[in-house]
DNA sequence: TCCGTCTGTCGCAAGATTGTCGCAGACGCC
DNA sequence: GGCGTCTGCGACAATCTTGCGACAGACGGA
C-alpha cells in the first residue's frame, strides 16, 4: 500500500489528515518541519507528498525545490493563501496539485487518489515501454495482444483473468527461461502478493486448461517453478 | 524514446519542465530563443515541440509558422495570455494544443503524452485515419463527427454529453485496444479528474444504453477497463 | 429563481477471480 | 523400492470487480 509523506506543522490538522488517510489504508509518515521532511523523503521514498506552504525551519517552497532535484514524487501543496501569484510559483516549481485552506477531507482524499493514480499510470506506462509491450506475442496457435489485453487461440478469443494474462505474458516473453515461484509472485503479483506458492500452481493449472496444446508446453521445473518449453 | 524540443526563455521554468519530462524518459532539447529553436528543430527533428509564445529574437508565432512550412511536428503552445483571440490565432496557425500559464505539471505531462500518442497513432496508421480529430468516425450504424460534435445512429441524431462523446471518440479511434480506467480518467477527464473509477463505469453504462447494438460492442476487460470489440 | 442537463457518488446485487485446503500422485535421492 | 518432498487438481469460500438504479450537487439557460 502507498506511503504518503505528510508535512504539516499544525498538529491538530496533521492528526486529522493522517487519521483519515490511514483509515483509507495508506501508510502515513509525518514530518513537522522542512528539514525533517527532506530527511524522511530520502529515507522513506514516499509515493506522494502532502506539503504545507508555511513551515518552521524551511518553507514548503524550498522543500519542494529540493525534492524536485532528486525525485519526481508527486506533490500536493497546501496553503492558506489563495493569491494567484503563489499558485503560479508553486505550480511552476513543479507542484502537481494545489489545495487552499480551508478544504474538505473529501476534496483532499479525492486529489490524493487522483495523484496516486496518475503516478501509478506513469509507472506502468514506463515499464510497459521498457518491456516493449504492445507487440503481439505468438506461440503456435496462441496469440496474445497486450495492447488489446486479449488472447486468441486458433483464431477464437479466449478469456484470461488479469493474473493469468500477466503470467502468460511473462512466460511468452522468455520462452525456455525458468521462473521460480518467488520470482513470479514478485513480478506478476507485485507487492500485493499475499499468496503462497500454491497460488502460482493454480494459475498455471488454469492456464494449462485454457490453452490446450500450448498449455502442455508450460513445463514444471521440479523444485524451482515453471517455464515455457523453448521453441523448436 | 521521443525527443522533445522545449522553447522557453524563462530559465527556471524551463528547468522544471525539462527535469520532469526527463524523469519520464523523454529526451529534452532546450532552445532559449526563436532562432535557436528553428536551428534545433532542423537538426534534431523532434517528435514534439513545446513552444513559449513570448521569446527573444523571434516570437513563438513566427517560429510556429516557419516550422509548419517544413514539418508536421506537433506543437504545444505555452502562453501567459488567455485571451480568446490569441488562442484562435495559435490554433489556426497549426498549434496542436495550447496551455495557459500558470499550468500544473500534471496538465503539461498529460498533454505532452496525448500529443505524442496521437502523433504516434497517426504515424502507425497511414491509412484512412490520416486526420487528427476532424474526420468522422464510423462504426456500424454509428457515425460520430468530431468537428460538428454530433453523433448519428441509424441516420437519426442522438444526444451525447461531452464526456460521453470524448470517451466514445477515444474508443472509436482505436478499436480493439483496451483502455484502463486510469488511462481514461487521464485522457478524457484531463484536468478535472476528481472522479473515481465508478465515474468511468457510469459513462460507459450511459453510452451502452444510448448506442444500442453498437453499445454492446463496448466490452468490459475484467480487472482492466474497457475496449471496443475489434471489427471483424 | 426555477428547471433541465450533466456528472460524480453511493449502495447493493451479481458475477468473476483468486487463495486455501486436502489428497492423490509424481519425483528425487539413497 | 522406500520415503520425504513437491506438484496436480478439484472444490470452496473470501474477496474483488462490475452493472446499474437512485440521488444530489453543479452549472447554465430561460
Amino acid at each position: 500500500m502507498a506511503t504518503i509523506l505528510l508535512v504539516e506543522d499544525a498538529r491538530e490538522l496533521a492528526d486529522v489528515i493522517a487519521r483519515e488517510l490511514q483509515t483509507l489504508g495508506y501508510r502515513v509518515v509525518h514530518a513537522i518541519d522542512g528539514i525533517a521532511a527532506l530527511d524522511l523523503h530520502a529515507r522513506e521514498a514516499p509515493d506522494l507528498i502532502i506539503l504545507d506552504w508555511m513551515l518552521p525551519r524551511m518553507d514548503g517552497l524550498e522543500v519542494l525545490r529540493r525534492v524536485r532535484q532528486s525525485a519526481p514524487t508527486p506533490v500536493l501543496m497546501l496553503t492558506a493563501r489563495s493569491e494567484e501569484t503563489d499558485r503560479v510559483v508553486g505550480l511552476e516549481l513543479g507542484a502537481d496539485d494545489y489545495l487552499t485552506k480551508p478544504f474538505s477531507m473529501r476534496e483532499l482524499v479525492a486529489r490524493v487518489r487522483a495523484l496516486l493514480r496518475r503516478a501509478d499510470l506513469i509507472r506502468q506506462t514506463l515499464t510497459a515501454d521498457r518491456d516493449d509491450a504492445g507487440e503481439p506475442l505468438r506461440r503456435g496457435a496462441l496469440m496474445l495482444d497486450p495492447r488489446a489485453h486479449a488472447a486468441m487461440l486458433d483464431d477464437a478469443p479466449i478469456e484470461l483473468s488479469p493474473t493469468e494474462f500477466a503470467l502468460l505474458q511473462l512466460l511468452l516473453r522468455s520462452p525456455g527461461r525458468a521462473f521460480s515461484r518467488a520470482y513470479l509472485l514478485d513480478t506478476v503479483w507485485q507487492e500485493s502478493y499475499i499468496g503462497g506458492d500454491r497460488s502460482v500452481d493454480n494459475v498455471v493449472l488454469r492456464l494449462r486448461k485454457k490453452l490446450g496444446a500450448v498449455g502442455e508446453e508450460i513445463e514444471t521445473v521440479w523444485g524451482i517453478g515453471y517455464r515455457l518449453r523453448p521453441e523448436k
